[in-house]
DNA sequence: CAGGTCATTATGTATAGACATAATAACGCA
DNA sequence: TGCGTTATTATGTCTATACATAATGACCTG
């Protein structure tokens, strides 16, 4: 047995056959090291591994168990609309519906934690895969943290790259879900009223300032998708 | 300067801030470790996180560079539903819809890798928060990798929760998707026929053998949130 | 000049040893 | 018995050094 890898591989065989059952509180890394012919810190790394995926708990002292429930964490990949439409063969464009300085509603405002009313930067952009609409986004962009304080032509760059390749965003959070299209939404995306679109909603922000708040909608066919 | 994660931070800060733009080499793990102060480990610790978030890509030989379209990563937490439920404040419950081998139907059979028409256990659960229908899951379930062949109560432990503790699967893939609920559907759920519904699918393996493929279904109102 | 070979180089990983830290368990005191 | 203090212990991290590996780029050859 030779290498981080190996060792993970055998502690993820031992959860998986039981050796070592939910729960229980399995050997501290120095035996592990011994049985194995390791030095301490790859066995370290190894269980760090697994512990990350959330099937160990470890904790100082206590030592590492089995975790009896654990969280599965899958992760997701958010790729660039564009790249997203190129990966799958098609051509992209896309089309600036609206673009202008308008008071920020209530529940961007909320979501942002701005106060109602401030003026942000609205933007309501076509993104189309192969000249057939794909997705609708509506977008509230803080002027306040945009470097230089020059923007870009959103007619050429999306807001998303563009912001992705010039404002280092790092952290953010997001929510999916399932939603009627409205009237005006339905149109864009050339859908019916009342067809399901998939609705992802980020928020990003910069340390403390928000940057941006997006809802983005996509008609029915779309697929979501992740390995665990 | 001391601890990786203070030279994480500040290779965050400086990738922000563009001291190193995207697209441009940064210096070697040696030069780092100089410049903090730290053994290159450490250094190499940072950077190796960093570069998991997608924001540097690293290349042997090549060096490290700061990624020009970041493929943005989300960690999702796929929890039990009893727990997602209880986290709410809620009481979770389950009624068992139906349980019987079936035939696997073509939909499902291409996605678990087996032939159309083998006979699988096939269960449908309602999951309830406080009383009131919180999700609808369909679910096929492979009996040939059950651990002793013992099955338990369904009624009493739901299919997610005995798997999980009983069958320590390791891999397996999740799609999200909106769709419009069939009249079934939304008569498990008490919402109407064609209303949105979260649709997530779930297929799993334990190494070269497929465990289960689950349908689950939540209402209107449904949100599936994460953490950039 | 094309194509294959080889040296170079930055990251990837392993190691032994050391100290830090958090959390438990043992202890002692009121 | 109950509670605060202390010792113990497993994980967490850092260091210095060494070798492995992949990929580049220079070199050599036909």
């Amino acid at each position: 047995m030779a290498g981080w890898e190996a060792v993970r591989d055998e502690v993820l065989r031992r959860i998986r056959a039981r050796v070592w059952p939910p729960g229980a509180v399995i050997p501290g890394e120095e035996a592990l090291a011994v049985e194995f012919g390791v030095a301490r810190a790859t066995v370290n790394r190894a269980l760090r591994e697994v512990a990350e995926s959330g099937l160990l708990e470890r904790r100082r002292k206590a030592g590492t168990r089995v975790a009896v429930l654990p969280v599965r964490k899958a992760t997701l990949e958010i790729p660039i609309i564009r790249q997203e439409v190129e990966a799958r063969g098609e051509r992209y464009s896309q089309r600036v519906l609206a673009e202008r300085m308008d008071p920020v509603p209530l529940a961007a405002a909320l979501r942002m934690g701005l106060a109602e009313g401030v003026d942000l930067l609205f933007l309501e952009t076509l993104h189309l895969a192969g000249g057939r609409p794909f997705a609708h986004e509506v977008r509230w962009l803080n002027p306040a943290v945009l470097p230089g304080g020059e923007l870009p032509d959103f007619r050429h760059i999306s807001a998303n790259e563009w912001l992705v390749q010039n404002v280092a965003y790092t952290i953010g959070d997001i929510a999916f879900s399932a939603e009627a299209a409205s009237p005006e939404e339905a149109l864009a995306l050339g859908i019916r009223t009342g067809d399901p679109v998939f609705v992802t909603e980020r928020v990003t922000w910069s340390g403390e300032a928000p940057i941006t708040f997006v809802r983005l909608l996509h008609g029915p066919g779309y697929r979501l998708r992740t390995m665990l």
